[in-house]
RNA sequence: GCGAUCGUAGCUCAGCUGGUUAGAGCAUCGGUUUGUGGUACCGAGGGUCGGGGGUUCAAGUCCCCUCGAUCGCCCCA
């Protein structure tokens, strides 16, 4: 292994790559304005007790997928393995309780330890959104409505909204048990991963892959026969809510989230475009989050999407092309293009400097670049105070005072 | 962690059953044209054939290990 080599799933990108991820940033921030989300910061590390005890102990993400490491103070240290524990936490240590219902919204890199693939990398970057200390069906409703249009504004077609609700603890609980048992009757019939999924996460058998287990599934036992009147009222609110807002959305029963602390309402936006990582965005109802690292009882909704999985769906930004590149010629002419690019790029025109080469090269530049014109300021133009500027899509050239550039170039 | 396919120049790839100094296109740089781009022509630089070991008179080509990539499983955004 060279030094040069990149660390195993991290990614470097350039121009138009790196520009798709800031895309679906920028959309993100602009939406999240609209429906009142505040922005928020949270650390890239946390104590790792944090995620350990809010995503679960018995999770993959917690039990072989982070990156953990004790300090050189002796603190056991993790890298963040998604934010909205992290958002929690400050939620707790930062006051932030005093403006509950919060709404926040938060964007940046997360860590796992994962074999990469499409759409999946060791440190990737996801957008976050939370409301948290709101128990009403309406902040769910809100938040779905937040991703639809991110999606819509983005422009990314053919995802489908999944829902499903995995009902108060007890409803959870008893459901749980009664799968458990379903799955152990047929445990000789089920596929390998299965069995070992029956006495983990029984819940995770029912979007098993392996068609073996269909029958299995099929004939199990489904969360609507388990739910409390209170939880199925809480779902029924939630989805006459998207309906009045206009959400298209699908029950998708056997939908059940990895991560421990998902109560209630649980979706995911789902793609077929992208392989075996079909979730673009996914979240749910996380009542007992903030509880288990030691807050009181807050009741909170929230989603996760991820940053490349959207950025290999949008459309291509186009590059960023000068509207003139400024061609000098000899050294009496580089102080005075120096100062008409300052001049028109402060006028808001993109522009550029080609400075190296012949002046074959140098308008070789102007062209490749892109630009529209080419401004050419050589001797004889210092001299006359009028430079060359040249059209390169019809190459028709003229005379142009220096302090009529700008005004020349907008029109 | 498991499985499959793959790794030759900055990029995309060729290199037949192992056989002389490893090739092409694009890109870069130089020239034809030292004040006129897009097209064309000529030329140059750039490779420990991912890394290590083995078989052989001879390995880019065969075998083993290792690292990495891609896709899938697991899991998840």
């Amino acid at each position: 292994m060279t030094p040069v080599q990149p660390v195993r799933g991290t990614q470097s990108l350039l121009g138009e790559d790196a520009d798709r991820l800031a895309t679906v940033v920028a959309a993100f921030d602009r939406v999240r304005r609209l429906y009142g989300f505040k922005r928020v910061e949270v650390p890239t590390i946390e104590h790792t007790a944090v995620f350990a005890r809010t995503i679960g102990e018995t999770t993959d993400v917690v039990s072989k997928e982070m990156y953990t490491f004790d300090d050189r103070g002796g603190e056991s240290i993790t890298l963040r393995p998604e934010l909205t524990a992290g958002i929690c936490r400050a939620y707790l240590s930062e006051g932030w309780q005093q403006y509950a219902p919060l709404k926040v919204a938060a964007a940046g890199s997360a860590f796992r330890y994962e074999r990469p693939q499409k759409g999946r990398f060791r440190e990737f970057h996801q957008l976050d959104a939370e409301i948290i200390g709101a128990a009403e069906p309406q902040a769910d409703v809100e938040l779905l409505a937040f991703a639809d249009q991110l999606l819509k504004e983005l422009g990314i077609e053919g995802t489908i909204l999944k829902l499903n609700t995995l009902g108060d603890p007890e409803t959870r609980s008893a459901w749980r048990d009664a799968l458990h048992e379903h799955f152990r009757g047929h445990a000789p019939a089920l596929s390998e991963d299965s069995k070992n999924r029956l006495e983990r996460n029984p819940l995770r058998i029912l979007d098993s892959k392996a068609h073996q287990d269909w029958p299995v599934v099929d004939s199990a036992p489904t969360i609507d026969e388990f739910l409390t009147s209170e939880a199925a009222d809480f779902f029924g609110k939630v989805t006459t809510g998207l309906d009045a807002a206009g959400i298209k959305w699908e029950r998708a029963p056997r939908l059940v989230r990895g991560l421990d602390y998902y109560r209630h309402t649980a979706f995911e936006f789902i793609t077929d475009r992208l392989g075996a990582q079909g979730t673009v965005l996914g979240g749910g109802r996380y009542d007992g989050l903030v509880e288990s690292i030691g807050g009181p009882h807050t009741p909170a909704v929230g989603w996760a999407a991820g940053i490349e999985r959207l950025a290999m769906m949008i459309g291509a930004p186009g590059p960023e092309v000068p509207v003139v590149v400024i061609v000098p010629l000899g050294e009496g002419a580089n102080a005075a293009a120096q100062r008409l690019l300052a001049d028109v790029r402060r006028n808001g025109i993109a522009a550029d400097m080609a400075y190296r080469g012949n002046m074959k090269k140098r308008l070789s530049r102007a062209n490749d670049a892109g630009a529209s014109y080419a401004l050419i300021l050589g001797d004889v133009e210092l001299e006359s105070g009028e430079a060359q500027l040249k059209n390169l899509a019809t190459g028709e050239q003229r005379s142009v005072a220096f302090d009529r550039i700008v005004e020349t170039l907008r029109s």
